[in-house]
DNA sequence: CGCTCGCGTTAACCCGGGTTAAGAAACGCC
DNA sequence: GGCGTTTCTTAACCCGGGTTAACGCGAGCG
């Protein structure tokens, strides 16, 4: 494979051109503020079980997916889980909120497999964006695509049933479906592992 | 009261610096870029049970609410409402993800009381902000404290019961107890207004 | 090979909340 | 002031989902 985008990272060219092409969708950039954005990246390899973020650690980086799967989830004080979201390929992963509010995280992120990310500190992505049209653009448009995905989230919560959220879940991406036990979409639903298997019972056969 | 700050809209100086101040709190605008943003608004009144958006029209303006009391909800196919927000004095409203999509509202925007706005229309605001950074950051800025509040909704659908989320709403939201129907609060967290009422009489009486 | 461990399923029991309905109190509206 | 409407409460009944526990299965590993 040719490295040419950035050398100093070892993106691959194809690597390099998706992650462009990705983010052009969001908000288009100059080839000159692309550059220097990549500049700031790392390349980072989480094991499988690794983790990106936990709860208490500063939020201080957010990270780009170039391989693999994370999941976000919170831990209550009882030890139960609950996910929060799932990020492949060329999603964008950071404790969000924790970074706007500038307060510790509290939430993981973990790799459900080997997974390689790209990863940013945000204080320099701000720097550079400081006096940007372009970066703030790209970053209000990031604001808003998550807020959008998160008002989705509250609609199901408020208006579906935990069977309905299920199918929603399976219409929406088919693909995680391969790759995430079971109890992780159960607990991303709302609901527990074994609601979730009666949930699946009664629709395979009744 | 003195109308200093933008004669042709009929603002009271008050209405302005509170504004003014509010807004840049979220990000700091030039006087030069906050004359031509304040230029672009309309004064509306809208009646109690008045509505500013309603499902079906297309999303086109946002507002600042200038004094009273609004509630964003859904209505689903068999009549239920579930509210999704509410609305007092310097906060804006606005069918946000539809206008961000560009689709069609799906959600109802009702005032509680007599309510007064500052109307804008998205378009003229996307183009008065299309080259400015302080406009580009402070759409960021609103996005981001936006998707915050979501997530923050999120983590008390995932992780509280219904009576740790009514405990949560009444300590985050006393003022609007009073003036806020009960069902309502009910719906804003979920649950029915009878579950609601038991869980007032079990908390008031044991 | 046999072990353990994580995962999914099933069953039994319980409880929170949904549903329906009826009645009481508060609030406009004329 | 009278009257309908809206709001809140309470009760009875039902159901979805939580909880606990037992079992089976496949994967990973010593």
């Amino acid at each position: 494979m040719t490295r040419g985008v950035a050398p100093g990272l070892g993106l691959t060219t194809e690597e390099g051109a998706a992650l462009e092409a990705h983010l052009s969708s969001l908000a288009p950039l100059s080839s000159r503020t692309w550059k220097a954005l990549l500049a700031l990246g790392q390349r980072r390899r989480l094991a499988k079980g690794g983790c990106f973020t936990r709860p208490g650690a500063p939020a201080s980086h957010f990270a780009v997916v170039l391989s693999g799967l994370l999941r976000h989830y919170y831990v209550d004080a009882r030890g139960k889980e609950s996910v929060k979201a799932f990020r492949g390929p060329l999603d964008v992963s950071a404790p969000y909120a924790e970074l706007i509010l500038r307060r510790p995280s509290r939430t993981y992120i973990e790799a459900l497999t080997r997974t390689e990310l790209l990863v940013f500190r945000f204080d320099d992505f701000e720097a550079l964006a400081r006096d940007s049209v372009e970066l703030q653009r790209l970053a209000r448009r990031f604001g808003e695509v998550h807020f959008v995905q998160k008002e989705q989230r509250e609609y199901e919560f408020l208006m579906l049933s935990a069977e309905e959220r299920y199918r929603q879940f399976c219409a929406r991406m088919p693909e995680l479906l391969q790759h995430i036990p079971q109890h992780q979409v159960a607990s991303y639903i709302g609901i527990t592992p074994v609601a979730l298997s009666r949930i699946r019972a009664r629709s395979r056969r009744p």
